[in-house]
DNA sequence: TAAAAATGTCTACTATAATACACAATTAAT
DNA sequence: ATTAATTGTGTATTATAGTAGACATTTTTA
């Protein structure tokens, strides 16, 4: 257990990269929601780093194509996890 | 757009991860649950691919030592996608 | 500076995640 | 084989994320 982030901060820096990739792709929050088939509401808490679910944190994450690397990257640790627990 | 993968499969894998890293820690879903302060229900449910709230999942990050990667890997894109913006 | 657009915030309502409890089904230990 | 421990699943209830709509505030654009 050694996290010094804490889980508001992870939540305030995954609104604020929600935020930045929906500029960079020039939406707004009510186009992006629309686009995503939710609220405008929803993203604006989202992008204040408010609690949400994970259908939603990954419906915008899918958007902005961040959904592969993390797949990846827990698919690779589980698999190091699996072969790890033989010795 | 260029995902290949789906969100339920982003949930599965997650859940996967929290199940085998739960068991190197020689956790039962019972106890890591308790230490989390939640239900073993909703352990159990992450575990196999439901879907969640980002506390629940951020709080089992926590625990397992993933938050620090998780924040720093979104810090970096944010910082790359600020400095993006200028040209 | 005025108008338009986008964002922040509120309320009431709906949908669903989380809890607590129990019990069945599996799996591990004796 | 039996027992014990763990996991899977169900139900009812509570807590809270999500929605829709409106309006105020801030930011952009003309």
């Amino acid at each position: 257990m050694l996290n010094f982030v804490s889980i508001k901060e992870v939540k305030e820096v995954l609104g604020n990269w929600c935020k930045l990739e929906r500029q960079r792709h020039q939406l707004t929050q009510g186009e992006l929601a629309e686009i995503l088939g939710m609220s405008r509401y929803t993203i604006q808490k989202f992008e204040t780093g408010n609690n949400a679910t994970l259908d939603t944190a990954l419906k915008i994450a899918h958007h902005f194509d961040a959904l592969d690397p993390l797949y990846k990257a827990l698919k690779q640790q589980n698999e190091q996890n699996q072969t790890d627990s033989l010795y």
